[in-house]
RNA sequence: UGCCUCGUAGCCAAGUGGUAAGGCAUCAGACUUUGACUCUGACAUUCCGAUGGUUCGAAUCCAUCCGAGGCAG
């Protein structure tokens, strides 16, 4: 009989999943990872549960507890707090540093869940490893998750194919209300747990207040990037990513404002107004550590810059030093530095850059 | 000092006699394993710089005062 570790959370995903493997006959053992402990990494400011009695990843723990002791599995457990720093959360910081918006939870996937985590799981003798990731995997390969809403593969575009050997997602082929369903009929405990959000082990934040935590503000001008007239002050540019609208700090005028550039070396913060502002839109960008799933590296196929944003169809040139240039067919707004160009030929993942230079007409933006 | 303009919620800003548009911000929520984007809802209950007056009735007309800016000097 095949062993299989799965990677439970406390959620209902990987509740259903464990479930699914069980009836296919596996031989399920249960690990829930830790990675983040708001007092030892210092998480105090805008953590809504700073003075719970009891904090959210142990209330998770229990969660997965009580889902094993119903499934009759076993639960194990391993810390990754120090390594999730080292490898993610510094990562993360460094970024914001530069200007640029990291994905965290990218990194996450590359450096702890799909490495560390399968190292442990090896060690409790799994031939396969399995998480509530809704994405599917084919031999190697990654394809999207049947639920186009759930999809989570664009998170997943930063890993090898050789960490993808032997993975099993069992809800990738489910809606997450088909998910929801099995859970309810099985009685499953967290049948009804709220879908989690925020970054994946940290949870949701006032992400300013968050970010305070770690990095000084640093009051700069806002600038109208049409009439360089400074219009305001931010706190920081490490609180503002490209396209956003809220949380600016600046009102009084006619049209919403978008912020469409930042300016590390002044400390200027740009924004534009009006939903269709040329500043927002480019037609091609440059990525860098490409990585590649698929074998093939096809010169047309569409890509998301965002998760959950749309598929765009692109070209692409490949460069030396795992670079390539990616040409959209039609302008896309908000294409951000620091996020995942990740790469689809249908329903498949071939993998991902991440934005690193952002063009129009052949030239760089200066404002990024 | 003479003359002129203006003063509406946190910010812009409609409304010039009939009983306070709208936008932005903010807050709440939906959506969401990245900071978004998007969507929904709330948001000046005697109040429109202040005080008087005209009027059935004024933020809208008149007077004075306070405040901001401009022209002349």
């Amino acid at each position: 009989m095949s062993k299989v570790v799965v990677g439970m959370s406390g959620g209902v995903d990987s509740s259903v999943a464990a479930y699914l493997l069980l009836k296919e006959g596996y031989e399920v053992i249960g690990l829930f990872m830790r990675n983040w402990d708001a007092t030892l990494n210092n998480d105090i400011a805008g953590n809504p549960t700073i003075n719970n009695y009891i904090c959210p990843q142990e209330q998770d723990y229990n969660d997965a507890k009580k889902v094993c002791d119903q499934l009759n599995i076993p639960l194990h457990r391993v810390d990754f707090i120090k390594e999730y720093w080292d490898n993610v959360f510094t990562y993360f910081l460094d970024e914001l540093k530069k200007g640029r918006t990291p994905n965290p939870d990218l990194m996450c996937n590359k450096y702890i869940k799909f490495d560390l985590f399968i190292k442990e799981a090896k060690k409790l003798g799994a031939d396969y490893v399995a998480t509530g990731h809704y994405a599917q995997t084919k031999g190697n390969r990654l394809l999207r998750g049947v639920d186009q809403n759930k999809d989570q593969s664009y998170f997943l575009a930063q890993l090898t194919p050789n960490q993808l050997q032997n993975v099993l997602f069992p809800v990738g082929k489910l809606t997450k209300i088909e998910v929801r369903k099995i859970a309810e009929e099985a009685n499953i405990a967290t049948a009804h747990k709220k879908d989690s959000t925020g970054i994946c082990f940290i949870g949701e934040r006032h992400y300013q207040e968050f970010i305070s935590n770690y990095l000084k503000p640093n009051p700069g001008d806002i600038i109208d990037i049409e009439t360089s007239e400074v219009i305001g002050k931010h706190n920081g540019l490490m609180n503002y990513t490209i396209g956003q609208r809220r949380n600016v700090g600046i009102a009084g005028f006619e049209k919403r404002h978008f912020v469409c550039g930042k300016d590390v070396e002044k400390n200027v913060l740009y924004v534009c107004f009006g939903e269709d502002n040329e500043y927002l839109y480019s037609d091609s960008c440059l990525i860098e550590n490409l990585n590649f799933i698929s074998p093939t590296t096809p010169t047309f196929c569409t890509a998301k810059f965002r998760y959950r944003g749309p598929d765009n169809a692109v070209s692409i040139e490949y460069l030396d030093n795992n670079e390539a240039i990616v040409k959209y067919q039609n302008p896309v707004k908000a294409v951000t530095p620091g996020q995942a160009c990740v790469l689809y030929l249908g329903e498949q993942c071939l993998g991902s850059g991440i934005i690193k230079e952002v063009y129009k007409n052949n030239e760089k933006l200066w404002y990024l």
